[in-house]
DNA sequence: AGTGCGGCCTGTCCGC
DNA sequence: TGCGGACAGGCCGCAC
């Protein structure tokens, strides 16, 4: 029925920390560590999707953060030679607070920092990490075998065209593989796939290299869309209870299934692909 | 090498 | 109205 709005899209309102969300909340919080020196860690709660190590505190107090990056989904705190790697999973997130507010269900870290910053992670599902690499993080498990930023210059059509000569799984599989592209989860594969005009279901190596260079476009332009959108709300990141407002209701076809396309207007269909949510407009894409 | 799937988690929503 | 179960999904680890 028209104007239903069905559950799946309720919880397509619930942000997922991708690639932009991390982005932002580099942005939000970098102005506010760099160069900042941590005089406090509080452990709270430990149990991430790996236990938070113990001696943090030992490794981080008195230390200077040099700068934060970020790397796929992680964010990278840099110390000297040493590194901070922080991933979000699910439903982490970190906030800047002037002051340590009163703790809250699910607050797992805060890092003190000598201008009265506190830097918390929160993390109700916690399928989120926070580790310590010593050395060069670039060669940690976790990073060592990323692809290319899908926001760099290494992510092109050539890059992609010949990554997937060899795969008969779906396009949108291979979109999310971290080996070939980082940072596209499953959101933004769906709206990438349908700017692009490709079926999410089409096998990877019958996509021809012009068309694969359109989704790269388009998966460049999703991106950068909604890093501008989160960018918007920066200004009021700090002590700020709202989480940025990305996207809200402008997904093409995340999350819309029976609803009309907002090109075409036939309804978009969901089916699930590697057991994901998979939406498309099935006369727009092909 | 590529593929597919189970497991980790909790909040939310649905159906009975 | 209460309760059980399905679902959301990033990413590892494992089996084939």
């Amino acid at each position: 029925m028209l104007g239903y709005i069905g559950p799946s899209n309720k919880r397509a309102q619930h942000r997922m920390p991708e690639l932009p969300e991390v982005e932002t909340t580099l942005r939000g919080i970098a102005p506010h560590v760099e160069r900042q020196k941590v005089t406090a860690v509080r452990l709270y709660d430990r149990r991430l999707r790996w236990p938070v190590p113990s001696d943090l505190p030992d490794r981080l107090v008195g230390r200077i953060v040099d700068s934060v990056e970020r790397r796929s989904k992680y964010l990278l705190f840099r110390l000297g030679q040493d590194t901070l790697i922080v991933h979000f999973g699910m439903t982490g997130s970190m906030r800047v607070y002037r002051r340590a507010p009163a703790l809250r269900r699910h607050d797992h870290i805060d890092l003190e920092f000598g201008n009265g910053v506190v830097l918390r992670y929160h993390d109700p599902r916690r399928f989120g990490a926070m580790l310590w690499a010593s050395g060069d993080a670039g060669n940690h498990p976790l990073l060592a075998a990323l692809g290319p930023e899908p926001l760099a210059q290494a992510f092109d059509a050539d890059h992609l065209f010949k990554a997937t000569r060899t795969r008969s799984a779906a396009i949108k599989l291979a979109l999310m593989d971290s080996h070939l592209v980082v940072g596209v989860g499953n959101i933004y594969a769906n709206e990438a796939l349908f700017r692009a005009g490709i079926l999410p279901t089409r096998a990877a190596k019958r996509i021809s290299r012009l068309r694969l260079g359109r989704l790269v476009d388009a998966v460049r332009h999703t991106l950068t869309d909604a890093i501008a959108k989160g960018g918007s709300t920066l200004r009021d990141y700090v002590d700020s209870e709202g989480r940025p407002g990305f996207f809200q209701n402008g997904y093409f076809v995340y999350g819309r299934a029976g609803e009309p396309c907002r090109a075409c207007g036939r309804r978009i269909r969901g089916l699930r692909i590697g057991g994901r949510a998979s939406y498309f407009c099935p006369h727009c894409q092909r």
